[in-house]
DNA sequence: CTTGGCACTCTCGCACGATGAGTGCCAGCA
DNA sequence: TGCTGGCACTCATCGTGCGAGAGTGCCAAG
């Protein structure tokens, strides 16, 4: 038996397994691919997979179905990727175009992933930590409290209130909007920490207690904890493949209100065009066993604003998947960019 | 037979069928309630009750089942309120202390009451036209190029960036951000048209172009094509009552999918302290007919600021729903009153 | 190493009958 | 007039048994 065929055979089984979803037999894979044997042979290469774990049989005398293992063999080695068609190019251009800001784009590209990729898409926010500050607005709500307004040069624009121990005046404010932004112009959050823990010592004294609030707010809620925040689409496209999750989809739906799996599982991208799968067990959270995650990052240079990705049932389409994903996220790394 | 009675049989049939989920004969009927009659005599009352329309029989010889017309009959007439335990009124302020925007407090009051009730919640966001305006910030992002930022307050922050016809200079935006503040401040968004339409005239002559962009930005995307939001959560309770949907819990979740659907659930809630309830049919959307929606408006005043409510399925407990989702509202009602 | 043949296993679908819950109707009674 | 017990009837549900079919593993021959 070569290497080659029994890789063939592989590469059989998992297609016609993702397109029938019913476990497939010899006789079946010898007629629909021309792999130039006999059923019989198919059948010995078969047995030869299932011991090395590559597919397994749901019960003596069904046809075989693949493993995680093989699941990962197949997207490792042998999934081929398909190029977009233009009719998606052109869905993705026109779904994304006339987008007003960046919640816009981003509810925009999750829907437009699900709908492409059929499975349920996430999308990460662009992480505050490695944006950079476009602006820092301080807004003067009443004499002891004020609001501060963070726009990053990714869109992103988050605010906060904060409570001053005394009170100050317009001028104060817009002395410390003029101040602060000098200083924090440009720079990229996640070198920030110094620069905010050194900014009480740079100002005129009488503005010492102010800026260390403001400066401790920044701290605590922008860069210690900040909320990386994510959308969801498509979840009704769960139950598409309903039949594919064994008992009910009640875990995979609680899965996916838990941003902070979600987080997780787009936390790892490291750069842009390196598309990462996770096969069925190889995601860490239980109830997503049953499922696979294509993600990739965005972002215009090296390192990765954030990740987007669809998730599905194990036996998903992953060529299409991947190319649908790392298409759309070329495109919005873009977006970001000159916007 | 006294009508009475009958009221009491179709309350009996409702209530079991909550509890049990199964169609409920008279003669279980007869066991578990008190009605004084025998299970033949309930058996009459039930046939008066299915004529009329208030029951039905999923088939022959099958227990009976409320229709939409029974549980309207029912929360009219019927259902009683239940007050709050003490663990719940612990679980809303606790689980609302310590919101520190009003993202964080919508997001909050989504898993507070789905959590609650368990069903899928909806939270609308204030609406805009409905709060006043605390503040217009205007920034200064490039030569051309402005971003608005309106807070209002109810702590919504709306951005927008515009492209200008001509650059303007720092000090033009700081005498802009003083002029348009001393105009709109405090004006309600429904109101603002009006002022808005006459702000290039009210001011210098050198400023009328950047102010009619401004103003053209502010009453487009405002105010005629507000993008009023929504926060969904608890959609894993749905397959708590897969049982219920008939088929699957797809055309739901498709429903849920499509925000404008449930802006327009939310819409209808006039006042606040008036609960609503739309049962099965008496949704319009094709995909919620199996559901039903228990909404009210939240708001410190008389006209509500926003809605928010429950959608479970049909056979829902209405007073709990109720109860909670009134409760949850008059919460949230004061917490943005004062914040 | 491949192939055809063959016996074997196990799921699936279907028919069948027993079970039992629930109904409708009717005659009797207050 | 309204309530009640009795009774025949209907029909979904469930367990059983059986045949069909798909698929496998093994073996001997090429």
């Amino acid at each position: 038996m070569t290497e080659d065929r029994k890789l063939e055979v592989l590469r059989a089984v998992v297609e016609d397994f993702i397109a029938t979803n019913e476990p497939v037999g010899s006789k079946a894979l010898a007629e629909r691919h021309n792999l130039g044997v006999s059923p019989a042979t198919i059948r010995n290469d078969m047995a030869v997979l299932e011991e090395e774990g590559y597919i397994a049989q749901p019960h003596t005398s069904a046809g075989r179905v693949p493993t995680d293992k093989g699941y990962r063999l197949f997207v490792d080695r042998l999934a081929s990727l398909k190029p977009l068609s233009t009719a998606e190019r052109r869905a993705i251009s026109s779904f994304l175009e006339g987008a007003v800001d960046l919640d816009d784009v981003l509810h925009r590209t999750v829907r437009l992933l699900a709908q492409l990729t059929q499975h349920v898409a996430v999308v990460q926010y662009p992480s505050l930590a490695r944006s950079a500050v476009r602006h820092l607005e301080i807004v003067h709500l009443a004499p002891t409290r004020l609001m501060l307004v963070l726009i990053t040069d990714t869109g992103r624009v988050e605010q906060r209130v904060v409570e001053l121990p005394g009170a100050v005046t317009e001028e104060t404010v817009a002395e410390l909007r003029t101040t602060l932004n000098a200083r924090l112009r440009d720079r990229r959050l996640a070198e920030a920490p110094d620069i905010i823990g050194e900014l009480p010592e740079t100002v005129a004294p009488r503005l010492r207690p102010v800026v260390s609030t403001l400066a401790g707010v920044l701290l605590e809620t922008l860069i210690e904890r900040p909320d990386e925040r994510v959308v969801l689409g498509g979840t009704a496209n769960l139950t598409r493949s309903a039949l594919d999750f064994p008992g009910t989809i009640r875990p995979v739906l609680e899965a996916l209100e838990e941003h902070v799996v979600l987080l997780r599982l787009l936390g790892e991208v490291e750069s842009p065009s390196r598309v990462m799968v996770r096969i069925g067990g190889e995601n860490a959270h239980e109830g997503l066993r049953a499922t696979s995650v294509v993600s990739v990052g965005y972002g215009a240079g090296h390192t990765a604003l954030g990740g987007l990705g669809v998730l599905g049932p194990t036996r998903m389409d992953y060529a299409a998947s991947m190319t649908a994903v790392a298409a759309v996220a070329r495109y919005i790394g873009q977006l970001l960019a000159q916007g």
